[in-house]
DNA sequence: ACCTGAACACCGTTCAAGT
DNA sequence: ACCTGAACACCGTTCAAGT
């Protein structure tokens, strides 16, 4: 068989692969589809067949980065333990990984997202799912609301200081005192007890 | 007085009110130089004289959002009331500000930025330190390290919160809600009795 | 001090053409 | 189905020159 013209087939993914090299050196700015194109040594209209445009290529990286952060969060819960200790590591690995992904998570929340519809809002909508494995199942049907709640707020909570931690405008020992802090106070609070079975 | 060749010296403002309206109406992306002084009806090289290049002018923007942002905080500081009452004044204030110029807080944010060092930082500081007011005098000197941590929750949870619904995982209503659940565990924990004076 | 305008290197996007 | 390569319009940045 001859050498095909370059890539075979795999040249989508060798594109996002380096496109997330690039998010975590550059940032989104550096990001150009003919320095990825050159590359991966294809010509600069090589992307095009499996990305319609540069957005399109974002997208793509946000999906995949929302389906990584799952991945995290359920290995998180993975190890048991009480509702406490489960969402204690839970957070940790939030904040981490939203650290160490910084730029991939603005992607992932950026306002020109297709929320809730489309394959970023499901992408989403499984990592929120994924929450509720770590408060265990409802002891009443009537709670129902304040799981959601509880869920929200602790991920609002997360988000936030992660975003501080990204900013640099707190330190990461203090962002690990924060999430401490959010815990103890989220799992105290009259919702927090409403949400989880207190065994 | 003959009329000089066009801007006589507001041209940084000019530019600077312009972008504005572009971050509002199409991000950080749609914002070009050039496209800018096209608008301002000067050439192309024009700015160069008020922003050396395009990362200076979203820095400028920035610094302005930061104490755009403290009046907009200190705003709501100013009816007093009691603790509670002024924290979640500041809470509200806080996710509607971030939510109205969501674009402007990615700025704000970004990890790029100079942090703590520098205007930008300079800016951010000067807002984190309008939540003094909003805590009261220390009671108890000892409680300083306390107050610290209560700021920086308080601050992680609003910015999360507005996050989720600029990105609009989360409705408006659904991001009140969690402002008021985030009160009332963050007021009622005992971080936030050890922080606030009781009365 | 502030602005002009040419010049340069780099983009994203489109599209006919190749295999 | 996937990739090439020319073409187009648009950038940011630099810099000598004007006032």
């Amino acid at each position: 068989m001859s050498t095909r013209p370059f890539h075979h087939g795999n040249l989508r993914a060798v594109l996002l692969e380096e496109a997330e090299a690039v998010l975590r050196t550059g940032g989104v700015e550096a990001l150009s589809l003919r320095e990825l194109a050159r590359q991966a040594g294809v010509s600069h209209g090589a992307p095009r067949s499996h990305f319609i445009d540069r957005q399109a290529l974002l997208d793509a990286l946000a999906e995949q980065g929302f389906d990584r952060f799952t991945e995290r969060i359920t290995a998180a819960l993975a190890d048991g333990g009480t509702v406490a200790e489960r969402f204690r590591r839970v957070g940790r690995a939030y904040v981490d990984f939203a650290v160490e992904h910084a730029v991939l998570m603005d992607l992932m929340f950026a306002a020109k997202v297709d929320a809730p519809a489309g394959p970023i809002g499901a992408a989403a909508a499984r990592l929120f799912r994924t929450l509720d494995s770590a408060m265990g199942d409802p002891v009443d049907p009537a709670d129902e609301d304040a799981r959601e709640r509880f869920k929200l707020l602790f991920a609002a909570t997360m988000q936030g200081t992660a975003t501080l931690i990204a900013a640099r405008r707190i330190s990461r020992a203090q962002g690990e005192a924060v999430v401490d802090d959010a815990m103890e106070a989220l799992l105290g609070s009259p919702l927090g007890r409403a949400a989880l079975p207190s065994r």
